[in-house]
DNA sequence: GGTTAGCGTTAGCCATGGGTAACAAGACTG
DNA sequence: CAGTCTTGTTACCCATGGCTAACGCTAACC
């Protein structure tokens, strides 16, 4: 490529479209909640912004009817059927994107994440569907997450993480949590990856040991609490 | 895909970001000027923008240390070379993007460049290497454009077009003009894409008629005026 | 030489996205 | 029950990107 690193020959700080923000906080209110209602000061936590600033995107999201807050005194932000539709295609873009930048392009899993972030504000339908096309309609993505093809929410119940395993436990790896770069780069080093069988042989301190195949890793506890397992 | 068109679901007016701004408007006056200075008011016309606005981006370029404006009485924008670079890493995004999306992806030729405009702005460079790895380094772009790998300034003359050749002349087509969506799609129909030897046979009036391989095919002058041509 | 057209800039307005400071109300904690 | 969070909202401020109106200047054109 080039000689200079051109992506640093621009740096704006916050570098938020329009809707861009809009489908992040829907997507937010998506995640934290599965289809219920949340509370805007975790969406505001999640987003790293202020509670002022959901408050206000509140208001916007709603004239995009996006949302449906309740009236006066309740709550919770709560999307509308068009806003779980748009969350539901933001997550398949964001899933088919991870999933083919690590497949045929080789990025490395812990970039995968950050990438398609900032691609799946900007592809439009129809590509989504050619690289579905174009992948063989994968079903999940390669941190382990299922890849929606409907708009029907499998939210599904949250599974136990490998922090919480009980010493000599054997388990499989579901899922990453694609949010943190740092553990998904430790846990794909050490081999814990979704379908791997892992069993653990230590774990009261910072640092837990875990077998997986013929070897056996370190793991921090704070990575190893971002991997969803099954017995 | 799902049921609705998500793309639709949320749309936004103009949709700019502060890089994606900056960055139009740099490759802009490069394109322009293929690296001379420009004129701020063909800026304008060329991104379709008030004179003002590309006044204010102009100090804002200044500020980031994209371009170099003469100071007083002198107009014209000038890159730096850091502004160059910028845009011809844009360039190489933007080329990379559509062959990938034309070749992998079976992306009408037409519907390239929208979708590549938008994606070229959140891809990081990195990513753009390994599209260009995975495509094998290809030399040019799905509509003729050559894929600048260096920040060595390829410009060019101008070719002379379609529409400028005498009738009874053989030439070969060179390139597309890609910013003209409904001249690609009609050309492409007709089978006049780079590589393309074409013959004119009639070059009178608005439709002109060209004989394509064993196709003899009838294009509108306009269109005509797109392709960009050799001996 | 005067008129006219085009150009760059300034002033002022709007929307969006983000931030503090401050406050009232509810929810915990003691 | 009082005290302390926490929460959502309001009132402002800032930057960016875009706009129109208006002005001064230059450069053509008669």
């Amino acid at each position: 490529m080039g000689n200079k690193t051109a992506t640093d020959l621009l740096t704006v700080g916050s570098d938020r479209s329009p809707s861009r923000a809009r489908e992040d906080y829907v997507k937010a209110i998506y995640q934290l909640g599965g289809g219920a209602p949340v509370r805007a000061a975790a969406v505001a936590r999640y987003l790293n912004v202020s509670r002022v600033s959901v408050s206000k995107a509140k208001r916007l999201l709603e004239g995009d009817g996006l949302l449906e807050s309740e009236p006066a005194p309740a709550k919770p932000l709560r999307l509308s059927h068009k806003g779980r539709a748009l969350a539901v295609a933001m997550v398949r873009r964001h899933r088919l994107l991870e999933t083919f930048l690590h497949r045929s392009l080789d990025v490395p899993l812990e970039r995968v994440h950050a990438e398609a972030e900032r691609i799946e504000h900007v592809i439009s339908d129809d590509l989504a569907s050619r690289i579905a096309a174009f992948l063989g309609r994968p079903s999940s993505d390669p941190h382990g997450h299922p890849i929606p093809y409907d708009d029907a929410t499998a939210a599904g119940a949250a599974l136990p993480t490998l922090a919480s395993v009980a010493v000599g436990a054997c388990v499989v790896v579901v899922s990453l949590d694609d949010r943190d770069d740092e553990a998904v780069g430790a846990l794909a080093a050490a081999g814990v990856l979704p379908g791997a069988t892992v069993r653990v042989e230590r774990n009261d301190t910072a640092q837990m040991r875990v077998r997986c195949g013929k070897r056996t890793v370190s793991l921090n506890r704070h990575h190893a609490a971002m991997v969803r397992i099954a017995t």
